[in-house]
DNA sequence: TTGTAAGCGTTATCAC
DNA sequence: GTGATAACGCTTACAA
């Protein structure tokens, strides 16, 4: 009874492969996985029998035999629904045609229990390889825990937080200081900025562009004018109204990232405050929101997916057959955009 | 040589535990697997060994002998950045503590290959099942695909689309009907609409609960104030664009969803229109944008996340021992969260 | 260059 | 109730 194929998916396996092509399970196996070592006669009458049965092979089987699960894990602690997801389609792109998986792990960065529950999680599904999104990314223990179970990581950052094969970066702090600078060049000297919340590196990265530039301008960093925000909208609001409330209140505000940026226009709209003839505003990130909202705002564009499709090769390059073995950049750089959210100060201004 | 765990990973396997416990491997199967034909004595026995030696069992062993990954996976085509996130914070509720991992598909609707790409990614990963968001979700061929690989699945959706098992859904007719009511309270008999694309159910059933409720108030539907969205936040400029040129333009217009209401929020004030006191908006979803934007937009809340967790609950609660097999409920109630967008129309109006 | 035999760690079968 | 033994489909020694 030569029944082809397991009995339960109707899947042909390995064996059938084998007898089809009058060869071993080890040949066929040598086939899938590009052993150099086979005739290339071998070989063409191997993928013929493939092609005929239609052959998949098991990856349940493949990973057991392996020792790893053909999966690559995102692990983030995230808050912005757009990064993650922009993200996500950067690995998804890089992975595209590949037997890989991906798997989205959210973590609790709060939770003294984080570091056990990626191990557990690490153990449980042995996945190739984990990338780690910020702001979690920048925590070292999480990278020796990887390293500790076997598993390739690649961190992504606003700094460089990793050697070249471990770490994929933005180059925040210039881009901030650039931004920062237009707002120099448009006359403006008294610019608030809301930093990001303390321990972030990123928050760090986009204060230290900021400090930068206004210092080549010769212009005084005044604390009065820098508030201290957590990325989110609310704080964009609070900071908004502290801000304003300053004499005389700043021209100009650059937010480190577009929620808050967002936060502070809407207090500035509420009070009658005209953007940007009154007041002008600068984000980051290039969220959704940041053009949704009238008037647009001029915001640093992270280049989000590019990053994830960077990293995702990173981590998979020695597993895939293709992919060339060159050296891939550490840093991709973002861009200023240049929307409605900017203006000269009003010379009439007290 | 009595060496415990395997060489490879150093974590005891199921042959140490049955040694430790003095019984065999099945039995200690059975204690890991749940099964009810037990000595309380041995399973005690056995969980004690676990625990001594911190067993954890290896997946992918547990995968191949199953002919299943303990993966479940998220298939969307959705736009929504934020609504695809939530989504996952709820299957990952659901699902938190045990051993399956979420992997995240997007597929391409427009791609006349999806059906073969979701075929081999079912046959690849055999998962344990799909989750399936709008507007895929509505996808007739998707879910006769998944049954015919043996696949679970669950749909979510704006109306009921399948039976009680294979299915959550929300009251999007009702709840648009309820805020278009809300307008015709404050006064409103002049009403815009714009339309989700064609061929979404969700589309279809927001726009059936406008109609509902203007008949019933006896306002004549008038088809120069529907306009044809896509759900993106450009249409919403164009609807806004469109329904404004309209003579006397409409004292309040719904959209069916944020993005597009946001493009109508700033179309208006671009032209310097006041919103809420000469234009009324409300939209839907509960985006972040609807409570960052000025003025904050009335909206309906969708239950995304419940709906992620419920659908999860569903999928896999044949798989966990806890779960009770209660019957699960089929629709989840969205609200209607009223908010700055909406006033009552100037009765100065021509 | 190819094949054989022995796992990988679990579950299913079918006796006892 | 419990336990040998044979799958599950593939990979990795090691031999030929």
């Amino acid at each position: 009874m030569a029944m082809i194929g397991s009995a339960e998916t109707g899947q042909p396996t390995i064996n059938d492969v084998a007898a089809h092509a009058g060869v071993s399970k080890k040949t066929v196996s040598r086939v899938i996985n590009g052993s150099p070592l086979l005739t290339d006669a071998t070989r063409a009458k191997v993928k013929q029998s493939i092609e005929a049965l239609g052959f998949v092979p098991n990856p349940q089987a493949r990973a057991l035999a392996f020792g790893r699960n053909f999966m690559i894990v995102l692990l983030h602690d995230n808050p912005n629904a757009q990064t993650v997801l922009n993200f996500q389609s950067g690995i998804l792109q890089a992975i595209g045609n590949t037997d890989l998986a991906l798997a989205v792990r959210p973590v609790d960065r709060s939770s003294p229990a984080m570091l056990d529950d990626i191990r557990e999680f690490l153990e449980k599904q042995r996945p190739l390889g984990v990338l780690l999104l910020p702001p979690i990314s920048e925590n070292d223990d999480i990278a020796r825990l990887c390293t500790a179970q076997g598993v390739r990581y690649v961190r992504v950052g606003s700094a460089v937080l990793d050697d070249a094969d471990h770490c994929v970066a933005s180059n925040d702090r210039e881009m901030v200081a650039a931004a920062c600078r237009s707002l120099i060049a448009a006359g403006h000297r008294s610019i608030g900025f809301v930093r990001g919340p303390a321990g972030f590196r990123s928050a760090l990265e986009r204060e230290t562009g900021f400090r930068d530039a206004i210092a080549e301008a010769g212009i005084r960093h005044d604390p009065a004018l820098v508030f201290q925000g957590n990325y989110r909208f609310r704080s964009g609001q609070d900071a908004g109204r502290a801000l304003l409330a300053v004499t005389p209140p700043p021209t100009a505000i650059l937010a480190s990232n577009d929620e808050m940026a967002a936060g502070l226009l809407y207090v500035a709209l509420e009070r009658g405050i005209k953007v940007p003839q009154e007041l002008s505003i600068i984000g980051f990130d290039d969220s959704p929101t940041a053009s949704h909202i009238w008037p647009a705002l001029s915001t640093v564009r992270w280049p989000i997916l590019e990053m994830g499709e960077l990293a995702a090769r990173k981590l998979v390059r020695d597993f895939l057959p293709g992919e060339d073995k060159a050296d891939l950049p550490v840093t991709l750089n973002s861009t200023f955009i240049e929307r409605d959210s900017v203006a000269p100060p009003q010379p009439s201004r007290t």
